[in-house]
RNA sequence: GACCCCGUAGCUCAGCUGGACAGAGCAACAGCCUUCUAAGCUGUGGGUCAGAGGUUCGAAUCCUCUCGGGGUCGCCA
């Protein structure tokens, strides 16, 4: 349970009562009534802003209106007193006996504890990476790639159907380049001197298996023959080959997404059409000219009068063709088909995962879904991962852009390990830039974040392992009123922010806001434990009250599912010892 | 030229969708500890929230403009 939102709807419960009773105007919008923690810990457990926001529609002062629920508020079981501060805030302070019901309940839900059905099982669809087939991913892929995949776990454990998809875009131009830099390689593997690879074609060295498994399979039966001919079969193995490439680089990450949707099989099975058909029934077409784009004017560019979709009616800022001039769909048209996908399978919201060079394409994808979605309530959420910059001890690590020579996503998670990576780059904002030390990262510190949350689990395991059968294996009853120390309070008060944290990250789309409620909770956690360095009584087995330690080792395993919930959030695996 | 993101302590960053005197970690300073609960502890100082207007009971947060940093613009994908 979330205990603000629990409070909360008292609260407006018994805004309700008052006007029913004739003191508050019936009809109040209690929308904005919220219940959150206090600032400061001295102002009590829980504070609301209600007096302040229904003071003007009500008609009253604010301290007036904090009397009134005051006096309802006061006859809770659980609120032992209340206080009326500073412009209209009411801080409520709980009775003691709450929190022990708080752990007892959380406790009891262990690592379901967090849990939220605030999605009510509505579908979302959460699309990221999306990398194009034509080789391994980089380290510019990582951030939303890890960013997207503790997303779509968040809105999981936040009571939401998620689906986690890659868009293969395996359709284009680019494709045909990727295949005849295969073709090079299978005449390589043939025997063939090939030289230096041309520029514009894929020089990396990844290409050289697909080379081999063509001249396996297919012998020189391709050499002959006109591009025509072997195009479309070269094609084919090397994205296939290519995408198993991609799927082992994220289980290396362990990302594992259920759907990846083809770009090709859009255009095949004729939803490019249908699409195009439907939009042209609703007036979204027409055929008309565009002004030529802005700064430095393409070589290429003509004006000519094309096929254009009405994008500027959802709020794009320019209406974008959809037929280039040698008649063929443009990319645009199969995204439009493609979120028209998405929302037949009934998706209600969907959610892009870029990076911030994709900029320019939040607003396009928003029409693209009002468009498509008509009449039906479909959200469009487009989150955007600033740039990752490399270092190595402080020196920024050199990327050249030659012949293959970029940090892969497999260079940096084998060097450090995927716990490292997904918590680092969780651990900022995403629209904020991030550095990325090799080395810092790594480092056993107060000041590495990942050390510091996962030393915190590893420390409580090493406590379970000291602690002994007798209290390990004792079936009784956790006694939580025995936790007063201040620390342990404090402690407490974190744990019950956990369900809140959670909404409000997945509200945001935010997860690096699980990322820093889990630093802070183990800050509280070592904070806790170095008291009992200092003062052996708080220490959590105590020789000589086995109620006690018992009640300090159910506090220990609620802090840790919590902490596992979260890490699990992150996609990081907790540690048991480190 | 247009659009997007960013600007918070010396540094790196949070700031819970508008709440109380703006927080944390480094660094600095001052003490404490020498520990089988290793990878220290406690405290102190430090801010024109880039700037200027506006919205309102209340703004780091929302709106407008300005300055500064980064990104994007295509019949590419």
């Amino acid at each position: 349970m979330n205990l603000f939102a629990h409070f909360q709807q008292i609260v407006r419960a018994e805004i309700e009562a008052l006007a029913k009773a004739g003191k508050l105007p019936a009809g109040l919008d209690v929308s904005r009534v919220a219940v959150e923690p206090p600032r400061e810990a001295s102002h009590g457990d829980l504070a609301t802003n209600a007096a302040m926001v229904l003071a003007k529609p009500a008609g009253l002062q604010p301290r007036g209106l904090a009397q009134l629920l005051v006096g309802r508020l006061a006859d809770n079981p659980d609120i032992q007193s209340t206080d009326i501060a500073g412009p209209g805030f009411i801080n409520i302070r709980l009775k003691p006996a709450f929190w022990p019901k708080l752990l007892a309940s959380a406790l009891a839900l262990g690592d379901g504890y967090g849990r939220s059905t605030l999605g009510a099982g509505g579908k979302v669809n959460v699309e990221y990476v999306s990398a194009n087939p034509t080789g391994p991913l980089h380290v510019g892929h990582c951030r939303g790639a890890v960013f997207g995949d503790a997303l779509a776990e968040l809105l999981s454990v936040a009571g939401f159907a998620v689906t986690r998809e890659y868009y293969i875009n395996d359709a284009g131009a680019q494709v045909d380049v990727l295949a005849r830099s295969a073709y090079l390689r299978y005449r390589e593997a043939l025997g063939e001197d090939i030289g230096e690879i041309p520029s514009g074609l894929y020089p990396g060295d990844y290409l050289k298996p697909v080379g081999e498994a063509l001249a396996r399979e297919h012998g020189r039966s391709l050499r002959d023959r006109s591009e025509e001919f072997w195009l479309p079969i070269v094609r084919d193995k090397a994205i296939a080959m290519m995408m198993d490439l991609i799927r082992d680089d994220l289980a290396a990450l362990n990302i594992h997404q259920e759907v990846f949707a083809s770009e090709k099989s859009l255009h095949e099975t004729g939803e490019v059409d249908r699409t195009v058909e439907d939009l042209r029934a609703r007036g979204l077409i027409y055929e008309g000219r565009l002004p030529p784009p802005k700064g430095e004017l393409p070589e290429d560019w003509e004006d000519r009068e094309q096929t254009l979709f009405r994008a500027t009616q959802f709020g794009d800022d320019i209406d974008r063709p959809l037929i280039k001039s040698d008649g063929s769909y443009t990319y645009f048209a199969s995204d439009i088909a493609y979120s028209r996908h998405k929302i037949r399978r009934d998706f209600k919201e969907l959610v892009y995962v870029l990076g911030a060079d994709h900029s320019g394409y939040v607003k396009r994808l928003e029409a693209i879904g009002a468009a498509n979605a008509g009449n039906r309530d479909v959200k469009v959420i487009v989150r955007l991962c600033q740039l990752v910059k490399l270092f190595r001890g402080g020196e920024p690590v050199r990327m050249s852009k030659r012949a293959g020579e970029f940090v892969t996503l497999r260079d940096v998670v084998e060097e450090v390990g995927p716990d490292v990576v997904r918590f680092m780059m969780l651990y900022r904002k995403n629209e904020a830039p991030l550095d990325f030390d090799f080395k810092k990262v790594t480092e056993q510190s107060k000041e590495n974040p990942v050390f510091y949350v996962q030393y915190a689990h590893a420390r409580i395991c090493s406590v379970f392992r000291n602690a002994g059968p007798a209290l390990t294996e004792s079936a009784e009853k956790p006694d939580f009123s025995r936790l007063v120390d201040e620390a342990e309070l404090q402690m407490v008060r974190r744990i019950g922010e956990y369900p809140r944290v959670v909404e409000a990250a997945a509200a945001a789309h935010e997860p690096h806001r699980i990322a820093f409620y889990l630093y802070d909770l183990a800050s509280d956690f070592h904070a806790l434990w170095n008291k009992g360095k200092e003062s052996p009584q708080l220490r959590f087995i105590l020789g000589s009250d086995m109620q006690t330690s018992l009640a300090r080792l159910a506090l220990l395993r609620v802090i840790r599912y919590v902490l596992a919930n979260g890490l699990r959030i992150l996609g990081v695996k907790p540690v048991e010892e480190m």
